[in-house]
DNA sequence: GCCTTTCCTACCGGGTTGGTAGTATAATAA
DNA sequence: TTATTATACTACCAACCCGGTAGGAAAGGC
């Protein structure tokens, strides 16, 4: 299952594209803005950091800044630096030791199938997509 | 991600559908033959029983078997029973409080979907295909 | 030197995972 | 009736993960 770790980092992110305009945000903004604590967010963020996915600079005037266009961001890279493997089955992982059962497995191709698939799917998905995404509720009559 | 319960209950199923003619099988044959537990194993089939995926009688010469025909069993019932909710994220779950932030939510429409495809994915998969796979692997020379 | 903001480490309560142990209960066989 | 065989149930346990908090340290701008 997905944790907050990854949706988390999908709406910092989100909320960098859509405030920063090529300037560094403070994470105290985003995690008003976010309802998300702030110290729960700075300890999500140095994983996005070291993946390249965003930089920062301390001080005054300092926060954090996308290092790419929207579109340049799929859900998978995102969730793999928020979340780490995203194996569905133990085996599978990359750190998992081999199977001593690998040779008469009959499961192992539906696991392994299910990975890509999943791969695929949210490499799909930019962040550019979910931006474009204007909810009908935000028309209050 | 998939628990060992999941995929336990899908070789249990499968070894009670290989060695089964229709007759009741201990789960001590199981145990031996798969590599689990005794014990762990009788902490799964519980759920199995109770959603009518096998039936059971105690004493001698009793044990459990399936109920339906290999073909009838897809991986979806089996990981539901076995494991629970398989939602890809908490607020997706049925035992879920409403999310405060649903209205101006961007991210639901793509757990919604990756949910439908696990579920399609998994429910096109039987219990037959699995048995009939036969491994290159069993042919040693 | 002060303020702001990132960065780092440690802690913590609660839940889940992957088991184990013991025993009760049902059914059959002798 | 008694022993045997199997399921069924309950409790326990260690280890880990999740979601979050706390307290500072370090970096950089004013």
């Amino acid at each position: 299952m997905i944790s907050t770790k990854g949706r988390y980092a999908i709406r910092i992110l989100l909320d960098l594209a859509e405030h920063s305009g090529g300037d560094f945000i403070p994470m105290k903004d985003v995690a008003q803005r976010q309802g998300i604590s702030l110290k729960y967010i700075e300890r999500i963020l140095p994983a996005l950091k070291s993946g390249g996915l965003i930089d920062s600079v301390h001080g005054k005037g300092g926060g954090y800044r996308l290092t790419k266009e929207p579109d340049g961001y799929t859900l998978w890279e995102i969730l793999q630096n928020a979340e780490g493997d995203l194996a569905p089955v133990a085996c599978l992982r990359a750190d998992a030791e081999p199977c001593s059962r690998a040779a008469e497995c009959k499961t192992i191709a539906v696991w392994e199938k299910y990975q890509t698939m999943t791969k695929e799917y949210f490499s799909s998905i930019t962040l550019a997509d979910l931006l474009e995404r204007e909810m009908p509720n935000n028309y209050v009559i």
